[in-house]
DNA sequence: TGTACATCAGTGAACGCGCGTTCACTGATGTAC
DNA sequence: TGTACATCAGTGAACGCGCGTTCACTGATGTAC
């Protein structure tokens, strides 16, 4: 072995990061091997030594991404408490925050993706569906504690979020994407309980609300 | 004038319903002009005789769709009637319904093309956001009928539509397909004030569902 | 410890292909007489 | 009414380019002695 043994898995590590950059900006089509290489930092002709094919990269990088515990229980540096009372009200507002509006580099793929994913085969959609129902039955658990568990519920609040988010980047300028943002937060974070003025509860006075 | 005065427009007519499909199926990137002359019964080589480029006619297919007022009003033979009490909750039905989920080629771009959108220029989200605006308009002026007019509701219903449908299409199989259009129409049609038992009366029976 | 060797991750030129776009030409049609 | 003409929508060959993919080669590294 003339080489590290661990190097070629961080090579290839390497590439897939650089290709999940490129698609989420670019989408499959928008972004070349040359780029993605060069992205990483390597030459376009060593790819065929780490992946088969380019939808091969695209399959991988999906299911990296969606299937990674590093993003599914920790979104990339927004440490949420599972365990917390009010995980579902974080999850809802770390994903319709303006952070993860505006940074597109590093969004989830669920967001920038869904319509190639859509045109893509059964792998990219195996894969898609499999980061949304983790995200439904994260909400669904949260929304539990709060009584309002029900599986409805938890599907229109991602939906929401997802949803939201995919038509706030495909609008002009911030203005309606702000709108619909907020829009979409006041109305998942009702729906799984954790405003203080619905019929559950009546009395808690109404935190006051983060900025994003 | 060697040719009849329309035949011209009758021809680009033509060029953009067939772009409109074809875009909607496989997405900007996927369709080559080729391919959308083709499909209209013409050779590629006149394609520039009647657009600048590719991206201008992807602007005019966007725009043509979303402005003219046989799409925003008529729903492509979805007739509903504006001044109708539930015209809002028709437009849910329609828009969340199996038929408008399996028909690709003539569903609404808001749900095949927003990543596509977002990765092009200010036209293409222009054309979006203004289509989105109207039917948010659309929904809020209907709702405001029952006493849930606000506008937080309509943008939140308008995301629960077109996310829905979006994150459905990008799933494998009908099954999350089929349960996401369910729950995004019940807290849908619930958020406008058409269900049967919310707080706003309670008295009406439930009425029979539409199987869709 | 030092040297010769084998391995294989990475390089970069080359390929065939389909794309968007151009352009000289064709031929069906309305108009002038 | 019939003919010659001018127009211009549509044709199809050709272009340059960038893409995904291939492949003979390089050279840095771990191993054997």
């Amino acid at each position: 072995m003339p080489y590290p043994p661990n190097h070629r898995l961080e090579t290839r590590a390497r590439i897939i990061v650089s290709a999940r950059k490129l698609f989420n900006q670019f989408g499959f089509d928008g972004v070349s091997i040359q780029q993605i290489m060069s992205n990483a930092g390597l030459t376009h002709g060593g790819f065929y030594k780490h992946f088969a094919s380019k939808s091969d990269l695209y399959a991988e990088v999906l299911e990296c991404f969606f299937t990674d515990p590093k993003w599914n229980n920790n979104w990339e540096g927004v440490h949420i408490d599972m365990t917390a009372a009010d995980a579902g009200a974080q999850i809802i507002r770390a994903y319709l925050s303006r952070q993860h509006f505006e940074e597109v580099e590093n969004a989830c793929p669920m967001v920038a993706l869904p319509s190639d994913v859509a045109r893509s085969n059964e792998n990219a959609k195996r894969a898609y569906q499999a980061a949304f129902k983790a995200m439904v039955a994260l909400l669904q658990r949260s929304s539990a504690k709060n009584g309002h568990g029900n599986r409805t519920s938890a599907l229109a609040i991602a939906a929401l979020c997802v949803g939201g988010m995919v038509i706030a980047r495909a609008s002009e300028g911030r203005g309606l994407a702000n709108e619909l943002r907020g829009a979409a937060m006041e109305v998942a974070l009702k729906l799984g309980g954790w405003d203080g003025d619905t019929n559950s509860g009546g009395t808690k006075s109404r935190r006051h609300r983060s900025k994003n």
